[in-house]
RNA sequence: GGCAGCGUAGCUCAGUGGUAGAGCAGGGGAAUCAUAAUCCCUUGGUCGGGGGUUCAAAUCCCUCCGCUGCUACCA
């Protein structure tokens, strides 16, 4: 694992396109941000950049149908997602924008020096056009009768019906999926393709290069794309929306058109980058977050990418493309991604969340009904990382019942209200640690390791199964310790290990701040600590768990996490529905 | 149709050649500081079916079944 003590970390961006889903969150976000406070929290030069994919076909129809101009929906929206996402307590440095002068600027350096590196070329494609709509239609935007099963519904990219995939020239009475009209027909239209079959031997090497940090998802998604024999792949779309092609690219053949998304959005990682340091004066720093160092180099950056897995096409094959033709003549050479964390599915019930069917959580209703760590710490505690993983009510319900309330929260409440009552409310100051307590520590010094590693690995399950371990640690301990069986005979003693018991509360607090944040930061103030940055516990446990200085005020917290009741899981299930 | 991932205890999942595991749920007990919270003990599985390789298979190979996704102009 590398040591470098910077560490540049991207979330896959979230589209424009309405407020987002538990799967979604659980897919790039959530992960990026617990990665980017745990680096936080060991003192590492941590940057942490997310942003709004706003270009494409989608947001245009979205506006038309709000009634409003493409760049104030996604103004609007953006405005939503940023809220939600300081609810939900993910840390970005930066939080920015697809459509941002930086990106446009950005991507248009990158079309420029991949055209001039002869990686881009003009092509002819056929291309469907709806009169009445007066646009260019994606295939799938196109509908008809398909000709193999005869559903009347089929899309032109794919029959739902039979799953056949099909050419929008193939359905039978095609017509727009936008109005209904049937006044289609096929133009021809100039577009740039960014020739990626070139590049399909480095591709492979580079991804062998890391076939073994990667997870197999992610690998193994990759492989199948260079094993089918890679394809040029067009980079541009006839859409009035987007980064428009600049007029000296192609002697302005394609005039008025714009990137394809996904062509801008990975470089928008860049420019979201550009965009903190402009908005922090930071000049030109935000260069050397994204310029490959040199060996053994201290300024080196590790980068880390976070995305679900149908992202992983585009980070594997098509972004790494535009990097290495770019570098061919760009000077630093542009950083390419060290780890890349790929997610499957979170499903609802075993089947897909759906927006259009309102099947499912969103962010906005997830928080109208508990706290932002109540879903941190399910979604963490059950990644979709080997597999898609399934949410249910029930099982939601029994984690933070179980897992928040009873193990971490009563413990937290029982101790510091037990000080509270019997030792004046401050950390006791009698008595000394012996064997029971030497042991506890020696313990914790394996699970905290095996915690930070895990965290290190980005295997979240494993972690937050490991951080629930610790938190039953100090159960077992305050159980064998019994302070309150002691008090009869030996105050000493249960001061002691009240004095342990603070200590740990304080641990949990700090070993907690990555994945449930707010949550640790009021388990913190019942010891009295109120970082903006909560330290990683460096020191060994022994030393640790007796920083606390004896005589220090203890405030006991209020009930840290409230269960969830059966009455409410019943509503919810009832509310949200999809459970059949 | 092709390809990929997955299929292990009632549930959610670990486990990639060496005596089947965890958490939850279920059962029994202890304790009474605490949100009736905790702690200890415990029931429970022909590892999707079949075939093969091996001294030894959840693990490797073949085949079948099931679920999910992708299939390059949705992002």
């Amino acid at each position: 694992m590398s040591t470098a003590q910077r560490v540049l970390i991207t979330s896959a961006l979230p589209y424009i396109n309405g407020v987002k889903h538990l799967g979604n969150l659980i897919g790039s976000q959530l992960p990026a941000d617990v990665y980017g406070r745990f680096c936080r929290a060991l003192g590492r030069d941590t940057l942490l950049i997310c942003a709004t994919d706003e270009h494409g076909t989608p947001a245009e129809l979205a506006a038309l149908e709000a009634g409003q101009s493409v760049e104030a929906y996604c103004t609007e929206w953006h405005g939503v997602q940023k809220d939600l996402c300081d609810r939900f307590g993910l840390s970005w440095d930066h939080f920015g924008r697809s459509s941002s002068r930086q990106n446009k600027e950005l991507t248009q350096h990158f079309a420029r020096v991949l055209w001039h590196n002869g990686h881009l070329e003009v092509r002819t494609t056929r291309q469907v056009y709806s009169g009445t709509d007066g646009r260019f239609l994606p295939d799938r935007y196109v509908i008809g009768t398909c000709p193999h099963c005869g559903y009347d519904r089929a899309r032109g990219d794919q029959c739902e019906n039979c799953t056949r995939v099909l050419d929008p020239t193939d359905l039978i009475n095609p017509r727009s999926a936008l109005s209904g009209a049937a006044d289609i027909e096929i133009r021809d239209s100039a577009h740039l393709f960014l020739k990626q079959s070139a590049f399909a031997g480095r591709l492979r090497e580079w991804i062998d290069s890391h076939k073994n940090e990667w997870p197999n998802l992610v690998t193994s998604i990759a492989y199948k794309w260079l094993d089918e024999g890679l394809q040029d792949r067009g980079i541009t779309r006839d859409l009035s929306w987007g980064v428009p092609v600049p007029d000296d690219i192609a002697d302005g053949k394609l005039k008025g058109k714009v990137f394809y998304v996904w062509f801008d959005a990975p470089i928008a990682y860049i420019a979201a980058t550009k965009e903190w340091a402009d908005a922090n004066g930071k000049g030109e720093a935000w260069r050397s977050w994204w310029t490959e160092g040199k060996a053994n180099d201290p300024l080196s950056v590790r980068y880390v990418e976070f995305m679900a897995k149908d992202n992983v096409p585009f980070h594997t094959v098509g972004f790494p493309c535009t990097l290495f033709g770019a570098n061919e003549t760009e000077q630093p050479a542009w950083k390419v991604v060290d780890h890349l964390k790929g997610f499957n599915w979170l499903t609802y019930y075993g089947g897909k969340f759906s927006t259009s069917q309102k099947r499912g959580v969103f962010m906005d209703t997830a928080l109208e009904l508990l706290p932002a760590d109540y879903w941190r710490y399910y979604l963490l505690a059950n990644a979709p990382e080997s597999a898609d993983s399934s949410f249910t009510w029930e099982h939601f319900a029994g984690t933070v019942n179980k897992d928040l309330a009873d193990v971490l929260g009563n413990f937290v409440n029982r101790v510091t209200k037990f000080c509270a009552a019997r030792f004046d409310g401050k950390v006791p100051d009698d008595g000394r640690y012996g064997d029971e307590e030497v042991k506890l520590a020696s313990d914790l010094d394996v699970r905290v390791k095996q915690y930070t590693d895990y965290l290190e690995a980005l295997e979240f399950r494993k972690a937050v199964a490991e951080l629930r371990a610790i938190w039953v640690v100090g159960n077992e301990y305050l159980t064998r310790a019994a302070p309150w069986t002691e008090l009869k005979t030996d105050r000493a003693r249960a001061a002691a290990s009240v004095r342990m018991g603070l200590n740990l509360v304080r641990l949990f607090g700090h070993l907690a701040w990555p994945i449930i944040p707010s949550s640790a930061v009021k388990i913190l103030a019942t010891v009295s600590e109120t970082p903006a940055i909560v330290p990683w516990p460096h020191a060994k446990m022994g030393a640790f768990l007796s920083e606390l200085i004896p005589g220090a005020p203890i405030q006991p917290a209020d009930v840290l996490f409230a269960k969830i009741a059966d009455e409410q899981i019943a509503e919810w299930q009832t509310r949200f529905g999809g459970t059949e």
